[in-house]
DNA sequence: TCCATTATCGAACCACGTTCCATGCTGGTT
DNA sequence: AACCAGCATGGAACGTGGTTCGATAATGGA
């Protein structure tokens, strides 16, 4: 089972989502398919049991971080932390959506967020609201990252810089009275940082959010 | 080529993702696969047309509300408005982090929302980053609806309240000490609203954003 | 020694995306 | 009329992936 677990995470960060099959990790194992099926009932069960597997790890180091006076700003370092754990492996984005039923480490890691809000004077409802937007950021933004690769940049035929300057390029060539906005954005646009941008999404929450606990 | 969007469009909106087949949708058509590879490339073009037809409808929506003098009470109609649109056809949401290449009437929307920024007094990248931020908790919020339906809420064996209540239970059922934020939020969750909780996040955002502009 | 449980394996099935080629249909050219 | 190019259609066939199933070992108690 462990070695099941582990051997699929290997695949999906070595190839991605697509990589991870059934015939794939059974030659992997050095077993047929039938026997994974012992283990697990079907593929979402699989696609369960590897991301808890890696959320186990972004758990611990979670838990590594020390509580600070101020309950915000530690929210942001675990957010920020999860957030880094997703770019490592960004498949974990496209199956962090697909969970309804939060269980194991995933609610552990729901949990370790919501505590910080309880150091918050806020009602209940404020408090779950605070986490699901705060997950809603991390999730949202890092999803767009996950699939923002095309395989041109992987293949090493274009690098990013070229790549992000295409787009640019064709925003700017837009009509400038129809599309004033991206014709402004374009160069932000060309040279931007996706970590940046996701803190910048995460900072103007947690603005929102401070000043909701004050009041 | 519009007779194949339509019917890819009521295929999805039937039965969701899943059931956008070259298969299914040649027997909608009475005609067959080879024809529809005539009009599109590949699967990805197909869902990539098929969206973008449908965010032509959300655009129009959009397009339809008049600005006020409050420029982010204007981004907040319009990120209302895509988040309905996204509710009633869950599906978007899957789609909707899958394009790296904003185009046609996605680009149109990100201009549109993008444009009530330029009334804000900001600098670029702090316009680029508060669209990136509304998306993002649209997009974020909306994906987990998306997939918040295991078939039994379809089947209709199980409401959604009986759904909820069960994990609320599961929740309450662990140990206080270890889970305090859970066990405080069980109720709450039993009883909530996708809508309401969309509505706090993009207001924890929106306040964030208002906070930046004054600056 | 017997039998139930646990575990392994891979052939076979089906649905899907995709390719390919044979066939029709249209309007214009000779 | 005959012909042809290009547009358009239809569906059989291929490869891949998830999943099922029955045959077969290993294990360990009665």
């Amino acid at each position: 089972m462990e070695a099941v677990l582990t051997a699929a995470v290997a695949l999906l960060d070595e190839a991605g989502g697509s990589a991870l099959t059934f015939r794939a990790l059974a030659a992997r194992l050095g077993t047929g398919v039938g026997t994974i099926y012992w283990y697990v009932a079907n593929k979402d069960e699989l696609l369960d049991r590897a991301t808890d597997h890696a959320i186990g790890g972004i758990l611990a180091a979670v838990e590594e971080q020390p509580d600070s006076d101020d309950p915000i700003a530690d929210m942001r370092a675990m957010a920020v932390t999860l957030f880094d754990a997703i770019v490592d492996r960004p498949w974990l984005s496209a199956y962090f959506m697909r969970n309804t039923d939060i269980q194991g480490n995933s609610l552990r890691l729901y949990e370790k967020l919501g505590q910080q809000t309880l150091r918050l004077d806020l009602t209940p409802r404020q408090r779950f609201h605070a986490v699901s937007a705060v997950t809603g950021v991390v999730v949202g933004t890092a999803a767009d990252l996950g699939v923002e690769i095309p395989q041109e940049l992987l293949d090493g035929h274009v690098d990013r810089d070229e790549f992000l300057s295409r787009f640019a390029e064709s925003w700017r060539s837009l009509d400038a009275t129809d599309f004033p906005f991206v014709h402004q954005i374009a160069d932000e646009f060309a040279g931007h940082d996706d970590r940046d941008q996701f803190l910048a999404a995460l900072d103007l929450t947690l603005a929102g959010l401070r000043l909701q606990a004050r009041t």
